[in-house]
DNA sequence: CTCCAATGTTGGCAGTGTCAACTGTCTTGA
DNA sequence: TCAAGACAGTTGACACTGCCAACATTGGAG
């Protein structure tokens, strides 16, 4: 109860669910996942070890909330990726710009996601967005899905490699998206810093 | 101190680090990462609370070296697969084979070093494992090393892909093989179980 | 103005990582 | 043979954590 004196009282902290979302975030990357405490979050904001529990029912569902704020930016960014992008093969290398950009500029975002503990199913959703998600900013009315969008884009190619379904090319594809991410954040200094993203770009848009 | 009766003392365990391992890779397994607890891994065992520390400094070494002995296996599988193949993009698919079926076959190995904490260090090291262990396998005396090993595979698609150097193709395919074995073990069901390590032989096979 | 729901607070419990100090056991060399 | 000491286990303690229960303070709706 800081501050109680002639100032109107601080005993409601206006917004401490914000707050605790945002100084949460940088604690978490701070102190990494298995040393972020909520009684220490609570003391950083200078409020008492279990305000946090008014807001979030456990530890656990606190760092979810943290988590699916940066997923809905994802989201976005995927959908404002492709935005008033008409044909398929462009919408699909749009989509795989998008979700490297993102990692790229969000690296600790992709480490958060991957450092879920055991949380499969999050983590799955995530991934999961990729085939389902990004259709949602509606090109007509079918609402042509995420994975429906990806398997067509990839129809173009189908014929080139014989063997393969388009599914399957849509599925490599996409690995490739997620590993370029995956790999590029892991490890900087993989590609030179100054090309990089005309670089990336270019082998978003090489065919397999 | 359990059994002091008639029987040869179980003062000491003979072979309790072992047993922490073995033991420990199936409660983390089970419990996940947040929840495992050496005093529950000491109950277990029944062994005191303190008694993991006469073998480990930390839990997170503990947990590190649980995770080391998975790399090794999985260094010894890439080495394997690449095993008295000598034509080089034939070595290069047989790596991206082995990369994948390791993670399928292993699943819950991929999810634990994906589920490291803020460990970039160590899940740099498994990465980077890909660019300069497999090669150790000593193919010759020069022992290339394995990015050299991927670069030069990837030498004779250089040509095809106008605009990319083969340091970048290189790292393109790398990219997928990680990324297949990332979205495969996240979700189940993207290919028919069947024909699935065909489908995938197939995938690793397509030149990009 | 009064009540009450929302949002804080304190106190407490069980469980955890880790340190320090102690004990039992096996090996070894004089 | 046996004393010494290294090794591997033990107990006990401390600070910290997640979370629960009970209490306090507030602003706002009636």
């Amino acid at each position: 109860m800081p501050y109680t004196g002639f100032m109107t009282s601080f005993y409601h902290h206006t917004n401490l669910r914000a707050s605790l979302l945002a100084e949460g975030r940088r604690l978490l990357l701070a102190e990494g996942y298995a040393h972020f405490s909520l009684r220490k979050l609570a003391s950083v904001l200078g409020v008492s070890h279990n305000a946090p529990y008014r807001h979030f029912a456990s530890r656990e569902k606190f760092i979810k909330a943290i988590v699916e704020e940066d997923a809905a930016r994802f989201d976005a960014a995927l959908a404002a990726g492709v935005e008033g992008v008409g044909d398929a093969a462009e919408r699909l290398y749009r989509l795989g710009d998008a979700y490297v950009f993102f990692f790229l500029d969000n690296p600790e975002v992709l480490l958060l996601f991957e450092t879920l503990p055991g949380q499969v199913a999050l983590r799955g959703e995530i991934l999961a967005s990729l085939f389902s998600k990004p259709g949602s900013c509606a090109q007509g009315e079918g609402a042509m899905d995420g994975y429906e969008l990806l398997t067509d884009a990839a129809q173009p190619f189908a014929g080139r490699f014989p063997g393969l379904e388009k599914q399957e090319i849509a599925l490599g594809y996409w690995a490739k998206v997620h590993g370029l991410a995956s790999l590029l954040v892991a490890k900087r200094g993989l590609l030179p810093e100054d090309s990089l993203r005309d670089r990336v770009r270019m082998l978003v848009r090489t065919p397999f």
